[in-house]
DNA sequence: GGAAAATGGTTCAATCTTTAAACAAAAAAC
DNA sequence: GTTTTTTGTTTAAAGATTGAACCATTTTCC
């Protein structure tokens, strides 16, 4: 039920929500933004003032004719966010500030398969991180992905196998050592998606349905739907890296047979190159290495014909996949994440094609399909989503 | 952004809804419900008065004392909606109050394979069934669901393959015939969704994610997340129907290969059992008879074991279905409508198992699935609640 | 039978919010 | 130097919820 205070609450969000978008602006500039008048602006920009949540910056020196605006922004500097990634070998860590702009180089370290020395090193290298330099007072929150289902409510993560990890109370080992923090859990993918579609809303036309596609050891996805993060009844929604292409196709790390993620997985790619089971031998010495997927990749563009036909496969079973969840679910917009974008180039048509093969119409078939490379560090801006979004979240009707 | 207006709005529709959920309901009791003062809803309800969109009623008698509550009603008696269901073989026709409740016998007649031709015949029962004894003045809409892909806002059937229409514009022929009144067309497996949802919203817990799953000649699905339904960028999500379950399975009218519709669908089942091309035998005579899917389920029930058997593979099939629907988007609710709901005392167990084989968690396996059976005619009230939703709908935050 | 208690519904003033108009401040244009 | 234009504030009005007070009506208790 609506009460006196609902529409002050809504159209503070929405202030907020534009001053992040289109920062630096007046109060003149987002009282046409909101379609209100600027009285309605200056309460509302008073308020959050008084709350710390805005400063005003330098006027305005445009060449219009007229006094000079005095530009509001976002109050960013007086906290910080850590964001997590933990995967399968390897953690990474960045501190941000409110806003999600890194205010240090990131760090990583060899993920530990024990969570509770995971939880200690994790501390110990957040500690060396923040007296190195950073001198923001407030910890706004922490944000960790996990690459594995989980429940955000009760902080346990319920399996990630490729840690290892099973009906981890990670939140209660979190909570230990990171006394008085708020602690964000998510799934690396779902988190990603967020992230996305939280990036978007910033930049102007908002996207309010999307998909984000991790390729990595394991498949991930995460469906946004009318911007939403869909959850499902346990946070089990987006398992779409099980979606079967075949009911009697290779054995999936879920126990299941032909799942998406038996075909397009790093592992999956990898055993398609080296014959399943045998060992990756070095070409011409003919030494055995352990073959990673950055490997593969870098011999299919050396001219090794095996490893870019794997790759093909690869990415037509990708195309299948994603035609899948395109047909299902009809979003505007597909991400896809993890090492394999780095042959995207290779490999895109080969996508496409496959996608058109298993789409309904010519419409779902030319969804619009973009990668996030490495580079853009999706899973870190997934984990500072969970800690920043929740500032900026619409209030929600009963 | 909220206006001075929108809180009112809020409210007005919360009332609205809640006077629908709980009618017969006091001013007193509808306070405690909003958890507001009586003053407020006062107001409300004296507005609403005005409208002619409630109405009061008696006195309640309940044995408590203290001065007796006067009753609210929703005013559903001065208009109708009119809901059409066209399905392959016969269209069926219902005319309602605006609450849905039916105000004449249910009417069916032949679908006719030309639109234009099929839209005039329509038009001429709804108008006889008018004259036999409805004697309410104003028609509050139409609702028509068609088994196939359209786009509710340009009112075009773009494809309806049981149905043999190919891009045939049916809202501009159907606003020749209906002049000036209001039309809404949409998928039936989405309609029913959104029936489904639509009534568990006034019997109490609402449930906001839920699917629904029509089996028949071909498969159909509607979801809906956070209590929307789920369009996509084209009206065109939800086809659950064509998930490849083996992408080098059975070919699919949709022209794909193994797709969900290929294995469960009704001809799908039949031509399990006559042996794909061969054409049913009545037992005994020898004589070749058209085989439907209720004759198949007769038979299976008579005894005929290998009728029990394509039951059975249909039922494994479409359970291995529902667990990718469930994997990935973690539902609350499954509901399943068709001509084999049945016989669903025969397959139940079977589908029960085949979920259980293919999804990922002990909690999504226990995703509760319900049947609709045809006696509740889902796609009709699917229609109705086209035209009678809308009014109960949520405003919407920008 | 009559007073008290309990419940339903209305009325009225208080409060919080948006909104429209007036007003002050600052900078460019003439 | 005056006018014009734009920004930001102030002030009064209007629309909404909120809480208390006030009848109306029925039951219960004495």
């Amino acid at each position: 039920m609506a009460t006196r205070r609902t529409s002050r609450e809504i159209n503070r969000q929405i202030a907020l929500s534009l001053i992040r978008a289109h920062q630096p602006v007046s109060r003149a500039e987002l009282a046409r933004l909101m379609e209100t008048n600027r009285s309605n602006v200056t309460l509302l920009v008073n308020k959050l003032l008084e709350e710390n949540l805005v400063r005003e910056g330098a006027q305005g020196s445009e060449k219009i004719r007229g006094r000079k605006p005095t530009f509001l922004y976002l109050n960013s500097e007086k906290s910080y966010a850590v964001a997590v990634d933990v995967r399968a070998s390897r953690t990474f860590l960045m501190i941000t500030d409110a806003l999600g702009a890194p205010l240090a180089e990131i760090d990583n370290f060899a993920t530990e398969a024990d969570p509770a020395r995971f939880v200690k090193t994790l501390s110990r290298r957040v500690g060396d991180m923040l007296r190195r330099g950073i001198e923001a007072a407030d910890c706004e929150g922490l944000g960790i992905v996990v690459p594995g289902m989980l429940d955000p409510a009760s902080g346990v993560v319920i399996n990630a196998p490729t840690l290892g990890w099973h009906d981890v109370n990670l939140l209660a080992l979190l909570r230990a050592e990171f006394d008085g923090v708020e602690i964000h859990l998510e799934n690396s993918a779902k988190a990603c998606a967020l992230a996305q579609v939280w990036m978007k809303r910033g930049g102007g036309a908002a996207v309010n349905d999307l998909v984000f596609v991790s390729v990595s050891d394991g498949v991930g996805v995460g469906i946004v739907i009318g911007g939403e993060l869909v959850r499902g009844r346990h946070n089990s929604a987006g398992e779409f890296g099980h979606l079967p292409l075949s009911i009697d196709g290779p054995p999936c790390s879920c126990g299941l047979n032909g799942c998406l993620e038996a075909y397009i997985s790093n592992p999956a790619t990898i055993a398609r190159y080296t014959g399943s089971g045998s060992p990756a031998r070095q070409p011409g010495s003919g030494e055995i290495v352990e073959l990673s997927i950055e490997n593969l990749m870098a011999r299919a563009r050396a001219g090794d014909s095996r490893a870019l036909t794997a790759l093909f496969s690869t990415a037509r079973y990708l195309g299948l996949g994603l035609a899948s969840i395109i047909n299902a679910l009809g979003p505007s917009l597909v991400y896809i994440g993890g090492e394999i974008t780095e042959a995207w180039d290779l490999i895109e048509l080969h996508v496409r094609n496959a996608i058109g093969e298993r789409t309904l119409t010519a419409e779902l078939a030319a969804t619009p399909v973009q990668i996030v490379p490495a580079s853009e560090n999706p899973r870190l801006r997934g984990a500072v989503a969970l800690v920043t979004a929740p500032a900026f979240a619409a209030p929600k009707l009963a």
